[in-house]
DNA sequence: CTGTTAGCGCCTTCAT
DNA sequence: ATGAAGGCGCTAACAG
């Protein structure tokens, strides 16, 4: 059985009450003598404070829970780091919690282990929430704030980039180097996200006086996989001469069936990728990229959900950063 | 302010000792009746259980804390779900705390924020614990096991892959494939994972009749940069024919210097990285790998802290899988 | 089957 | 400056 404030209480001869307060450091509620009379018995005891039982009475905590929607999205870590950095400015502590992959009864389990205990506030990264579990959340009264995904519905609170943006950005870039046909890889086809996504891509073919063939789009989930299939959807004779590829990973997807295609990258194909993680460092041609700035999403998303007045949306800045995966055309 | 058990047993006109009977469903403690007016009556005000409070007097958690080293460690991921999949088999739930890279501080941190609050407990994934940081978990009275990590001394309780086998099995493997000038990148200097592989590579060689040069090895952290320096200081014309990576990571490192070097992965030099994370497939050519079972790292770690008994140390299995970076050499 | 009682470990007035 | 007392939300006997 672990020490309490009661046994040290009797160890050093005072009442519980002021063992509390020396031990929270309430300074100059308590003489010198006393102070070090508790710090010795606490310390001789081994004494570990019981936060569960503190945080009862005080109704408030100092922890912040992060639900990662699944354990293979490789931004998480950049967001996560953010998150630890501005939560430890703020002494806070944080905990992570995997919400599986999109399954409504994992979220649920995640979501209630934390609701159901004291912490401070709820950060979810791009954990798109099943429309069942939004209300235990709103009803828990709880702070909380999405990162890295956003929505059509005004109300809920997120941080991400500007998804037209990206989209347009990325295809401005690739126009920009003189490409007309330009792929979409791997963007999912239902969600703000992926729409939003293609609307600033339309948007940029459309000024600069392309109609994008609907094959040009390859729907997909984001995923490696994603990436591959759609390459082998493009063919060996692919349409068009540059890919914007939906995440890193399904750009790297879109990479490698290019080699198995027999088509070398950038020479007879370009690539973008989205997000800008380790990832486009890792392969070769390493990966331009259109950045997201995660860790910012990550610091944003503690400061948002510390200030109590609500700035329901934000947006982070993204940067598109040049690497070796795109060639720059002369002429048609 | 949230509703309480006394909230509810009011509305249902009943004790708050009946409202925690049917919200804990102590099935047949109850009539039927009550237990719907109470269901009713907890629905309406949209009641959530304060699990804090009833862990606090139940003196028991059924939340299991998971501590990764570092937020990079890409595999913590396989490990993880392992974790998570054999919690839920025992309806357990998983908490994953950072604990920075290394830093004793960000580790007291972390250790104390778990052993503050009722966790039933504790995994750690590849902490190398400051040695002033393992008296408090073991201060704490709460299980631990430290996964994907070994060590000198016998009585901390840890699940990895036997690394001796590692080093030896890596070695023999190039050997197999007719190389015998054979380098190890990126290992650590100083701690038993690293000493282990070596005394396993060099039992190898030492089997095959051939003596290790000391500049095959090239000390590092595991890391990408390890990689990469490991391979700068081999040259451009390098005294090895084959190369075992610590990591992934680190193999991907010697992989693209190489390349900035202008030797061709497997023509000029082969590879073979240790760990066999989705990161081998990534890259190309695809690393060949002498992989670990971090899933079953996980899974182990829950049934040890679970089971009351100590079974110390557990090794879990390793196998070589071939991919595509290794030249089978005819002769020298 | 259900109400009552007594805490879990801690903090916080309120006296002294 | 310190002790005593009350209670956070919940569960676990113990009566009835």
């Amino acid at each position: 059985m672990a020490a309490t404030i009661k046994d040290i209480a009797k160890l050093a001869g005072v009442s519980p009450g002021t063992v509390s307060r020396v031990l929270a450091n309430k300074t100059a509620f308590f003489s010198q003598q006393t102070g070090e009379k508790v710090q010795a018995a606490a310390a001789k005891l081994g004494y570990q404070k019981n936060t569960a039982a503190a945080e009862l009475v005080t109704r408030q905590s100092n922890v912040i829970a992060a639900i990662v929607n699944s354990t293979k999205t490789n931004f998480a870590s950049p967001i996560i780091e953010g998150i630890q950095a501005e939560a430890h400015r703020r002494d806070l502590d944080v905990i992570i919690l995997y919400a599986g992959d999109g399954d409504p009864e994992q979220q649920r389990r995640a979501l209630t282990t934390v609701i159901e205990r004291p912490v401070r506030s709820i950060l979810l990264l791009s954990v798109d929430l099943a429309a069942e579990n939004l209300p235990l959340l709103q009803r828990s009264r709880i702070p909380f704030c999405f990162l890295s995904i956003s929505f059509d519905d005004v109300r809920v609170p997120y941080i991400t980039s500007d998804d037209w943006q990206v989209g347009y950005q990325a295809t401005r870039t690739l126009l920009a180097a003189g490409h007309r046909r330009i792929g979409f890889a791997g963007v999912d086809r239902d969600f703000h996200t992926g729409r939003q996504r293609l609307a600033g891509y339309r948007r940029a073919l459309q000024e600069a006086g392309v109609s994008p063939q609907p094959e040009w789009i390859q729907f997909g989930n984001y995923s490696y996989t994603a990436g591959q299939a759609a390459m082998q959807a493009y063919g060996a004779q692919p349409d068009v001469t540059a890919i914007i590829g939906a995440s890193d990973l399904a750009t790297v997807g879109v990479l490698n069936q290019a080699r198995s295609l027999g088509l070398q990258v950038p020479a007879d194909l370009s690539l973008l990728a989205i997000d800008g993680t380790d990832i486009c460092e890792l392969v070769r041609p390493a990966l331009s990229s259109v950045s997201q700035n995660f860790y910012d999403m990550g610091v944003a998303g503690v400061q948002q959900v510390s200030a109590g007045n609500a700035i329901p949306q934000k947006i982070t800045p993204i940067k598109v950063v040049p690497r070796a995966s795109i060639r720059r055309l002369v002429s048609e």
